[in-house]
DNA sequence: TGACTTAGTGTATAAATTACACGTATAGTT
DNA sequence: AACTATACGTGTAATTTATACACTAAGTCA
């Protein structure tokens, strides 16, 4: 089967940089290219638009086949279509952010992928196309969203401490963040509570157990 | 001459929120859609990408075409594309915000729209497809911006006084600004200094003139 | 020259942000 | 059982930033 227009037509894939929290450090995932071109590189998860389907559910629906991965956040970041960025042919890529809790980053078999990994974004393996500019593009984009908005609620797991929460805040800003400010801070934007919980965790006083009041809300400051 | 692909491929489009101020108004420029669907109906401006072209190139020369205008500050929006968005196939418009100075808004005869207008963004006619939705996004981006840039500057023709670029805030903001709070904080910027000259203008004290220092350095707040 | 109109300017108060230190609860060791 | 090491939890003072607010100055016109 053939699509012939009077005009030509560039392809329209969507690509996803999603960001999730793995050992103290952040992460991103990656694909390895099972096909030409770039065979054997690693790339953002993504592919081309389904003629009547919605640019955010491509993006949700090639982040789950190809990584078994089901996205917590999903925004759109920006649309790439640099004339040559592709060797095959004009590629418009409209590009997503994405988050997940680091409680549910299993990753599953997937279809069309030789491999999948997270990689922590401080040492990154070469990446296809012109995926490296639109990882910088997504990092740029929740460092200054942790600023302005609660997104990094995004990244945590159903409950949470206090200290671990400010570290997600420091791996990603790469600053050092003074415990009582912070803890001021954050409590005052009212979006979490205390489980009533704590979690022990080493020779020493144990931290306060916090859990997000409502998922839903979770959104830009004022 | 037709051009055919293995799968279907949607056709990309661009289209141009630009704004300005005329008459102590923010306005937006239209053009009358010669064509059907939605013949003479208002629109953005905007058009195909061409096959070999950047982006923002396309906005750029839609917008030079269809309405004459160069626009002097171009940035990325957002991309819609829900499937139905058109009626003819399915199109992916990649959206771009803009600004001009107010100084620089002649319409020139253009070649593909029956009428070109400005129009005042309090009262707008009935927009073709979902340029409405983009509208909105684009005002949003507009005010958003107001706070955490320069980008006002961008509305201001070479030199403006004191009392112009406040107007401006106002106008978009629809808020009552502080005279002297306005000239601190702005002056702190660093980013416009006076010329020396006044503006005489009615029966009152003359106001001073100034202008952006250097306008490539208009950009984020610190 | 007096009346009217808008421009220009500074200070005091309130709010938000930053800097900073010690007591507490646990686990492990003796 | 007592001691030690370690990370957690908490409040106040100082600084910076944002807000509120009123009078004098310079021009036009009658």
């Amino acid at each position: 089967m053939s699509y012939t227009y009077e005009y030509p037509h560039p392809a329209v894939t969507v690509d996803v940089a999603i960001f999730s929290i793995r050992h103290d450090a952040l992460n991103v995932l990656l694909i390895k290219r099972a096909l030409a071109p770039y065979q054997g590189e690693w790339a953002l998860p993504g592919g081309f638009v389904e003629i009547d389907e919605a640019l955010e559910h491509a993006a949700a629906r090639e982040l789950k086949e190809e990584t078994g991965v089901d996205a917590g956040y999903l925004e759109q970041l920006y649309t790439f279509g640099r004339p040559d960025r592709d060797p095959r042919e004009r590629v418009i890529s409209v590009t997503y952010f994405a988050l997940i809790p680091s409680d549910r980053l299993e990753i599953r078999a997937a279809s069309d992928a030789e491999g999948v990994g997270w990689f922590p974004v401080a040492s990154l393996p070469e990446l296809a196309f012109d995926h490296a500019e639109i990882l910088d593009t997504a990092f740029e984009r929740l460092k200054a969203k942790l600023d302005y908005s609660t997104i990094a609620f995004q990244l945590m797991p159903a409950t949470f401490t206090m200290p671990e929460l400010r570290h997600v805040y420091e791996v990603i800003t790469r600053e050092e963040i003074d415990k009582r400010n912070f803890s001021k801070k954050i409590l005052g934007l009212g979006v979490i509570e205390p489980t009533g919980e704590e979690k022990r965790e080493g020779a020493h006083r144990p931290a306060k157990l916090y859990r997000v009041i409502d998922r839903s809300k979770v959104d830009v400051i004022k």
